[in-house]
RNA sequence: GCCUCGGUACUCCAACGGUAGAGAGGGCAGUCUCAAACACUGCAUAGUGUCGGUUCGAAUCCGACUCGGGGCACCA
């Protein structure tokens, strides 16, 4: 038996090594993916995947992400549109920093050297990026920008500095913003995450809190609702009142922040934070200021995870002083307690007892008096140990009482206002956002501290302060920031009047270089300025933004609050950023996140080595819809080798020639060919690309049934299939789809072949089936044309052998008739 | 505790209020082979979390419950 005959029986495959080698550089060379070509008139669309952190190579997650967005800027460009689909790296953060500190090298060497090999892993990868557009945050040339944006905000008031309790990772040996606290522990290392006394750099968020919440009402519908809620939740905004008590023995009135100003005839004791100021004042010369400040030292030595602790015991030092409530004229006790936020509202509340859970818990726990003054019709409070926080008839009240609780607010803040005693207010959960970091791998913080004159902005031509060298530099954190050892750098003449003055030695929280990159892909190689308005003006906003939904709240909020600052600048014309957003889900094993701890962690280089870029692209596009998370034990790499062979061979079945009339071909085959397309298209725009390969796949089948025992491979509605599912793969499996283009008779890039087009009158049916129910029940099915009418079906029904059988000496109530679907029949 | 998304066959997942099964994985059988793998063909798996409601008709809409994921959680 010679090797020939045995050939007949191994069913030909493409070598996928190859492959993948030999279209690269052609890529390279046509550049398929170019954008703003200054002839291009093709409508324009902004496809952005979120820029990655250069730690190590790519990894699952990377593939799965890129591959999404890389089926959504692939199916734009074959729809005609001149798609801008960039990448850089988000290059400057704490990783770099660490791994120079084990190694003793330049964070900068590290940095780059990750970046040339996730860059050059994409290129394998076929992602569709424009390598035109690409760069670092890390580049001075980019974080001089930053600075001048902090120097544009420093200016407007928008960026300033206060000292402040703030978050401190000790870890980390760095402050965190609040958005980077979670459940009491470091978003980036899990530490328990403890408050410090510092002086630090702010942005004020908090000025467009409004704005950033009502103008997600653009984005319904756009963006996938649980991220919404989470800003909303985020953002946090309350509305109330602020009411003014006069304290016994002090000028000053102190201010409280309520929801419930219709409770104010509830209150009962007064409540401040414990570590105010104000409790401070109040406790001083008092006799228990000795156990004031016991408690004070005690509730320091709590974490937040203690803090958050739900069934955490009420505390508190009652601090001998009172209150007088404004409407009342009643004496309230002063306590001082943790329970109360010095840090939101004021830092003073009312409090009551009957209607707060809190207050309850605190007043039961003290042994303070409850008094129901909304009547919910639930039990008493004060038995029960639930308070009451439902709508009802006001008693106990004065004036509120029989309101309910609307008209009671709505009323007694008019009359709080016209006494001057308070008026309506609103509170946010959301803080101003904490940018400074003690640590060297970041933005150097453009600010020169004089004695004489304060903070000093850097000259706007002295731009960017790059690093100092690291160097020399002790880059081990030390809980402050390393360039303070740079001294040749820190110590300069103040801009204002030359006298000696220091740099600030903080970098900025990388965040701030993430929340304005998309603006500069367009103009990336202009180094006059930030952006180029034009540019801008041409590209954003960007209209389909893919990124992990873990950056629901910090990245997205904090571009949009850019946004809104650079529009109120004039620099931008639009308000949101981000258009449309898709947060993909996360590669998981076994149902748990991927770790070389856990010994689950799937290499994205060996499952590529194994089953090559085409077939590891579509297991990730396939595996279920791209928001939930894939676990990779239920995805089967080998099996989409198995369909891009199938499809492959295909091509080289097709006898007919490029450029044949469709029109001519087989009836059949041609429906399903222009049905799948339809479909697919369909499925890509709604983002359920798991639908759009199963569409894929049944095109397959049926050209590959229609060739073998159909109209058989000449006939040019099979290669019309065949080329149609060369280019709906494209988006998919680049290669593979080169490949059958070429084995088509084509020539590269497929990526540009141009989606093809839908002939409507191919995607009516020839015959469907109707169903016949009697009571719902299903009982007969009729093949009838699609076009057939109502009474028609309806007398075809009725005339059926088997339904006339069962109807025999029924009485019919009603018949539904859903031409050409179904007839029900009910007796 | 509050908010939110989800529960469909052995597995991953489809299904404008109208035939529960598109597609895939895994399984079995056949064709091919000395045999196997590949490939091709065929087959099976009666299953919409539970209870109720609306409807001629519910996986789909409504309510309650349950389980699972996510978010928020002393924010007055």
């Amino acid at each position: 038996m010679s090797a020939d005959n045995t050939r007949d029986f191994v069913h030909e495959g493409y070598d996928v090594a190859y492959v993948q080698e030999k279209w690269l550089p052609v890529w390279d060379q046509l550049a398929p993916f170019k954008s703003g070509r200054p002839d291009d008139k093709r409508p324009k669309k902004y496809v952005l995947d979120m820029f990655p952190y250069p730690s190590g190579d790519l990894h699952m997650g990377h593939a799965e992400a890129y591959a999404l967005g890389d089926v959504i800027a692939r199916y734009w460009v074959q729809k005609g549109f001149n798609v801008m689909h960039p990448i850089g790296w988000d290059a400057f953060g704490l990783p770099a920093e660490n791994a120079a500190i084990k190694r003793n090298i330049d964070p900068a060497i590290w940095t780059y050297e990750n970046i040339a090999v996730q860059k050059a892993s994409m290129r394998r990868y076929a992602c569709s990026f424009d390598w035109d557009r690409t760069f670092n945050t890390c580049d001075p040339e980019y974080y001089r920008w930053n600075q001048w944006l902090f120097l544009q905000l420093f200016e407007l008031g928008l960026a300033y500095r206060k000292a402040s309790k703030v978050n401190w990772c000790p870890s980390c040996q760095t402050v965190l913003a609040n958005e980077q606290v979670v459940a009491g522990l470091c978003e980036r290392c899990d530490t328990a995450v403890t408050k410090k006394k510092l002086t630090q750099w702010y942005f004020k968020i908090t000025d467009y809190a409004d704005r950033l919440l009502d103008d997600m009402s653009q984005l319904e519908g756009q963006w996938p609702e649980k991220v919404l809620t989470m800003q909303r939740n985020w953002i946090g905004r309350s509305t109330g009142a602020n009411v003014d008590f006069q304290i016994e023995g002090r000028a000053e009135p102190v201010t409280i922040y309520t929801t419930r100003p219709d409770t104010l005839y509830g209150a009962t004791f007064f409540v401040l934070a414990a570590d105010s100021d104000l409790a401070a004042e109040l406790a001083k010369g008092t006799g228990v200021e000795k156990e004031f400040n016991a408690y004070l030292e005690k509730i320091k030595a709590d974490s937040d995870i203690d803090r958050l602790a739900t069934d955490r015991p009420k505390s508190g030092v009652f601090l001998e002083r009172y209150a007088i409530n404004p409407v009342n004229g009643e004496k309230l006790p002063i306590w001082a307690s943790d329970y109360v936020l010095a840090d939101y509202g004021t830092g003073a509340i009312m409090a009551v007892p009957a209607h707060d859970q809190r207050d309850l818990d605190f007043a039961r726990a003290m042994k303070l008096p409850v008094r129901v003054v909304v009547e919910t019709g639930e039990e008493d409070p004060s038995v029960t140990g639930v308070a009451t926080a439902g709508d009802g008839a006001l008693v106990n009240s004065g004036p509120l009482n029989g309101k309910p609780k609307d008209e009671a607010i709505a009323f007694i803040n008019a009359q709080l206002e016209r006494d001057g005693l308070g008026k309506s207010a609103r509170n946010y959960r959301l803080r101003d956002w904490l940018i400074s970091r003690q640590r060297y791998w970041g933005t150097p913080i453009p600010i020169i501290h004089c004695p004489k004159c304060g903070d000093v902005a850097a000259p706007l031509d002295s731009l960017p302060v790059k690093l100092p060298n690291a160097e020399g530099l002790d880059l081990k954190p030390k809980g402050t920031s390393p360039l303070g050892a740079a001294t040749d750098w820190v110590n300069v003449p103040c801009p204002k009047c030359g006298g000696p003055a220091e740099r600030d030695t903080d970098t900025m929280d990388t965040f701030v270089d993430s929340s304005w990159y998309f603006l500069r892909y367009p103009s990336n190689t202009d180094h006059t300025q930030a952006f180029s308005r034009e540019s801008v003006d041409t590209w954003l906003p960007v209209d389909q933004y893919v990124g992990g939904v873990t950056h629901a709240i910090l990245h997205l909020l904090y571009s949009r609050f850019f946004t809104k600052v650079l529009h109120d600048m004039g620099m931008l014309s639009f308000n949101e950023p981000f258009t449309r957003l898709l947060n993909q889900g996360m590669v998981v094993m076994e149902g748990s996140a991927m770790s070389k701890s856990r010994g689950n962690l799937v290499k994205l280089s060996d499952e590529l080595a194994n089953h090559g870029v085409d077939a590891i692209r579509l297991s990730m596009v396939f595996s279920g819809p791209p928001e939930d998370d894939v676990d990779w034990s239920d995805v089967s790499p080998a099996g989409s080798v198995k369909f891009l062979n199938r499809a492959w061979r295909l091509s080289g079945d097709i006898t007919s020639a490029p450029g044949v009339d469709f029109s001519k071909g087989d009836v059949a085959l041609r429906k399903a060919t222009h049905k799948a397309v339809h479909d697919a298209g369909f499925a890509v725009e709604s983002f359920r690309f798991n639908v759009a390969v199963a569409r894929i796949m049944e095109l397959v089948n049926s050209a590959r049934k229609a060739i073998d025992s159909g109209c058989g491979p000449a006939d040019p509605a099979a290669r019309e299939a065949v080329e149609a599912i060369a280019i709906m793969l494209s988006l998919v499996a680049p290669y593979t789809s080169e490949e059958m283009w070429e084995r088509l008779g084509h020539k590269p890039a497929i990526a540009l072949a141009g989606w093809p087009s839908v002939d409507e009158t191919l995607l009516v049916a020839d015959s469907v089936v109707a169903v016949i129910q009697i009571n719902g029940k299903i009982k007969e099915r009729l093949e009838v044309s699609p076009t057939i009418s109502d009474a028609e079906l309806e007398a075809q029904a009725l005339a059926h052998p088997t339904i006339a059988k069962e109807l025999a000496g029924a009485t019919i109530n009603k018949i539904i008739t859903r031409a050409p679907k179904l007839v029900n029949i009910v007796i």
